[in-house]
DNA sequence: GTTTCATGTAACTTTATATGTTACGTGATG
DNA sequence: CATCACGTAACATATAAAGTTACATGAAAC
């Protein structure tokens, strides 16, 4: 299965916004990323509904973080992209008729769901601002670079 | 993304053979799974290796359950299907040398190996012994069907 | 007010992967 | 030797993420 990199890619977006002052624009962070402008306005369109980053147009437009970085965890980033199935794997069949099918899907389900949960609590004791401290320390001593200086 | 089912699909077929005596063809076992005989030679085939399933041909041929069941573990299973990820969301880029990406890396990893340990390690938990009783409680006083009896 | 810039979004293409199907080879049974 | 059943390659289909194109909307600059 092809997995789903977007919440790697917001966060990203994210962390670089953290680094330096706004606005940037889509196609400011696609460049950075190697993608495209309407991939960031997609993954970004459910920070913006949820009032994370504001976005504006036209001259001087961009987006802009409109957060405590301390109050938003990655969980609620991951919920801002609309709680995507964090698991490769399911039941072959949900409501099965089938018993045989049904003792399978108990023990499975059982065995995803505490996995699940466990993902969500560690994504939820993790904020943007923890995120933006360790990246400061990655930097070190090196002078805080822009994203024109963004390493391929 | 689509979710792999093919765990579960090979659970079924397990549970099904343990049910009563084989050996079983793999159209058969497909009809009871309302799939093709491929697909079941293609999920079968790791366990063959394992030695957890054997298969003969010819006349009379077909599959044969080869293990003690309380010896293998769904984490067996899903080892013989090759351990597929098992988690649907990754890193945007696996060994990046943008230091951003390697700050998001490192926090998403955290909680998503963490995640995937717990999974491996419930799996792990479950022998098909307890699943085939799970089901035997499952079809209760009921007069143990055969696959002949399969409800779609 | 017209031009330029930037987002918003729909529609389409591409890519990756699981699943389904066809075809044919191999070996065992009768 | 004819039939049965697995083994496997090759091809087809389905689904979802990612990439791309096109155009509309609204704001700033001139």
């Amino acid at each position: 299965m092809k997995r789903d990199s977007r919440l790697s890619g917001v966060l990203h977006v994210l962390l670089h916004m953290a680094q330096q002052p706004g606005p940037f624009t889509s196609e400011t962070l696609a460049r950075a990323m190697e993608t495209n402008p309407v991939v960031i306005r997609r993954i970004m369109a459910g920070l913006r509904d949820l009032g994370y980053v504001r976005s504006e147009k036209g001259h001087g437009g961009g987006w802009t973080l409109a957060c405590d970085l301390s109050k938003v965890t990655l969980r609620d980033v991951y919920a801002a992209l609309g709680s995507p199935s964090l698991l490769a794997m399911g039941n072959r069949t949900e409501a099965p008729g089938c018993l045989v099918e049904q003792a399978v899907n108990a023990a499975l389900n059982q065995a995803f769901a505490d996995a699940e949960a466990l993902l969500l609590a560690r994504l939820g004791e993790v904020t943007l601002k923890m995120l933006s401290e360790d990246l400061r320390k990655r930097l070190g001593s090196r002078k805080i670079h822009g994203i024109g200086a963004h390493r391929a």
